[in-house]
RNA sequence: GCACAGGUGGGUGAGUGGUUAAAGCCAACAGACUGUAAAUCUGUCCCUCUCAGGAGGUACGGAGGUUCGAAUCCUCCCCUGUGCA
């Protein structure tokens, strides 16, 4: 640890010498990130670090189309199929629990670097954008989540209306309040929470919070690489992978976690199990329910798409990452990083 | 063949003489996102021009007609659904 400060310092030694690389795999749904993140695994005998919110929750398989379990004993998984369904993740909660899994690896490797042994290459894969974002960039310093005072906003904001809601934000931080739409209710309850939670020497708001800066993540470098196919290309297999979800089981899944866990299970409100619980109260037939799915999943597609558009400094893959040449070509970015 | 119902913008579906380029919803496209994020929200969405406030053109199955004015009323034609033959 010392010596690699002390590195650190030296400008003629080359960051690539001292710091560790964590390759982050991002794209929309069913673009091929798994398949993309196993192939580099498999090359540079990497650890995948799980992005996606869902996929965290134990239990949910055929939805969130985690790789089998062939894959997981091939290659180590982290943050995978660990969390309680009945659990709450957050976004705060899974940045810290993947930097230290991230750490966990950087240590793992120097071990093995100095006797000789494999490196271990952690790979980033995942489709939730904000949690990379707060494994990335960091969140701001703020309050967790509180349930209490939420269950009463979300009550007035019921009673009175969202433009009331909106308007006590307005009150207690005019500049957060200029930045969310009041019609977006959970991120108005968020800021007003925010500002009432923090009581510290003196109340602070949200947006003097956001002053204070993230805290980014430290001491790796960083290789993103993009999947971006073609529109259709990928909605056409949107279409294919969620009908194969369909013949897979999803809908006996469903049942199954809907008799062990109940409706208020949080994952069962998300895509493909949001249809099939509709399906199997009634309010849509299986052909119905599918089609919902597969529209949800492309909608979902379009909006991480326009969430990575952002994001800096992304190699961008133009195809699938099922692709052999997709996957050489990712390989080949990689390779001249290390 | 007769009877009834109906044909509206990419889809669905309001509108039944002017304030209607035509509600709402969906799709599509673009965007936002700092602890529920596989969530939530915003904008655009007939064409052309624009000093960006607007200007012009085309549009509610087709062709005519009534009217100052028609998606809306009338006539004929075409098509669809349902019922009776």
């Amino acid at each position: 640890m010392e010596r690699a400060l002390t590195l650190l310092k030296l400008p003629e030694v080359p960051r690539s010498e001292c710091e560790p690389l964590v390759v982050v795999v991002l794209g929309p749904t069913a673009s091929g990130k798994t398949a993309l993140a196993l192939a580099i695994a498999r090359r540079f005998c990497g650890e995948i670090v799980n992005c996606d919110s869902v996929a965290m929750y134990r239990e949910f398989q055929i939805g969130t189309a985690k790789p089998s379990a062939a894959e997981c004993a091939e290659v180590p998984h982290h943050l995978l199929d660990c969390v309680d369904p009945l659990a709450d993740v957050s976004a705060g909660e899974y940045a810290r629990q993947a930097r230290l899994v991230l750490r966990e690896i950087a240590l793992r490797e120097n071990v093995l670097r100095e006797s000789g042994q494999r490196r271990h290459l952690p790979i980033v894969s995942g489709g939730t954008g904000l949690y990379l974002r707060a494994l990335l960039e960091g969140l701001f310093p703020g309050p967790q989540r509180s349930e209490e005072l939420r269950k009463k906003l979300r009550g007035r904001a019921e009673q009175h209306g969202t433009e009331r809601l909106h308007r006590i934000l307005q009150r207690l931080d005019a500049s957060a309040a200029n930045r969310i739409h009041a019609n977006d209710v959970p991120k108005v309850i968020r800021a007003i929470e925010v500002c009432l939670a923090t009581r510290r020497p003196s109340r602070r708001t949200m947006t003097e919070l956001w002053q204070q800066g993230r805290e980014s993540l430290q001491g790796f470098r960083i290789l993103r690489l993009g999947l971006n196919p073609e529109r259709e290309v990928l909605y056409a297999r949107i279409n294919q992978r969620a009908a194969m979800m369909f013949d897979r089981g999803l809908i006996a899944e469903t049942e199954r976690l809907l008799a062990k866990y109940g409706e208020q299970a949080r994952p069962l409100a998300s895509l493909g199990y949001k249809q099939v619980m509709q399906f199997l109260r009634g309010e849509l037939d299986r052909g119905s329910a599918l089609a919902a799915a597969q529209q949800a999943h492309r909608n979902y597609a379009k909006r991480q798409m326009t969430w990575f558009r952002k994001e800096p400094d992304v190699h961008w893959l133009a195809g699938l990452g099922d692709d052999p040449a997709i996957q050489a070509e990712g390989i080949a970015a990689v390779e001249q990083e290390i």
